[in-house]
DNA sequence: AATTTAATGTAACAAATGTTACAAAGCCTT
DNA sequence: AAGGCTTTGTAACATTTGTTACATTAAATT
């Protein structure tokens, strides 16, 4: 564990802290469309995401779902950061996108951690704005944008994302993550393909890479 | 100065902390519609607010602008927070809404508080949360509701910011806040008129308070 | 008071998005 | 291969929001 840590936080953390997260977290390693985060529990530690790619909804009571923002590579999760500070339930859900590896740092030692190591708190602190960024990018999105740029956009994300051009996924799936309908979605899309910037088969959205 | 500190911030700063404050910070009063932080200027200090309310925007190169959240008594803004650390040039615009008093805290010393007090680390923390929440709260509206919908919770968040049921503004100005046209906003208001939920004047909006 | 300017009201129309209903195609099971 | 289920395509229509154009009204200025 401690050279994955090394290999993805070793330009940010000291060794020291290197070998403080080693001793007290714990490696995870989920598959695609797994849970690591449900509404409603405590949560149980803050993850280090070491590789893949985790999907963040707020989630309502009514059970409707808000996308946040992913966390990658070397990211964490500012949102279960304060869950755990304030030993609140989780308002959110965290679904891994892709088969992803993490290591989860218990809510007990997070504060030591802080007060410890200044680099820690400099992570901390930028991954707060980092999400706050990507927040504010979504809510540019959906306060500036029309459907079909948005929906383009999403599938470029999640493209980048599951680090593939095909996408296996339903025009329904799809109409839930813009918050619209599948008829809408599948317009949209045929006109996209009309436009030659992708194929579309049962199932699948495969986007075509422009060629400048 | 330090009266004024404590009687804001003595529940949740120890004293030490508040007389630091009052040594380093600087308090500043600007009346309604002065900026406080101006797009692309390097960020001077964070400010720490007393009184009053500052209306807080993205703002885009091409001089577009997004509302995020407004930061009253008590808060402070998380992006200035940020901007000062990186030494980043501002990408918000900050306007005081109403005759607002705050204190400024300058760059340089912010650093030295973190390491030194837990509770302006806490405070720090659970400002960033906060102003996570407004966005995801702005996003949300933008998501899930219509526009009448949003005009309405719109020209009630004002009333509550402004303590005041007589808005002072033009149907123009309201429409730029939500990104639509002035002939939208017209239309809405006259229908929101004739339900009974307020009175229309030459640029005033009069809200009628709900008995319930 | 007359003139100018800013703000609002309203109609008519355009575009974007949402909804309903149903047909067609693809895939799976037996 | 037949039947059933899921997914996609498409038409027709409704609603919401955006746009243009112009009339009307209120306030400010002279």
């Amino acid at each position: 564990m401690i050279n994955l840590l090394r290999k993805t936080f070793g330009f940010i953390f000291e060794s020291s802290l290197i070998e403080e997260i080693n001793k007290i977290g714990t490696l995870r390693e989920v598959s695609a469309e797994e849970e690591l985060i449900r509404f409603g529990e405590f949560v149980k530690g803050v993850p280090l995401m070491i590789s893949g790619a985790v999907r963040v909804n707020r989630v309502y009571p009514d059970g409707n779902e808000l996308f946040l923002y992913y966390i990658e590579e070397g990211d964490t999760c500012s949102m279960s950061l304060n869950c755990c500070t304030q030993q609140k339930k989780s308002e959110i859900r965290a679904v891994a996108e892709i088969d992803s590896k993490f290591v989860m740092i218990p809510v007990s030692k997070v504060e030591g951690l802080i007060s410890k190591y200044p680099s820690w708190r400099q992570f901390v602190f930028s991954s707060y704005h980092n999400r706050m960024v990507e927040v504010v990018y979504a809510l540019e999105k959906v306060a500036f944008e029309k459907l079909d740029d948005r929906l383009a956009e999403y599938l470029h994300q999640k493209s980048r994302i599951t680090k593939s051009d095909t996408l296996q996924m339903t025009h329904q799936e799809i109409a839930e993550d813009l918050r619209t309908s599948r008829v809408v979605i599948s317009r949209l899309l045929k006109k996209l393909e009309q436009m030659g910037k992708l194929k579309l088969q049962r199932n699948t959205v495969e986007l075509i890479p422009e060629i400048k």
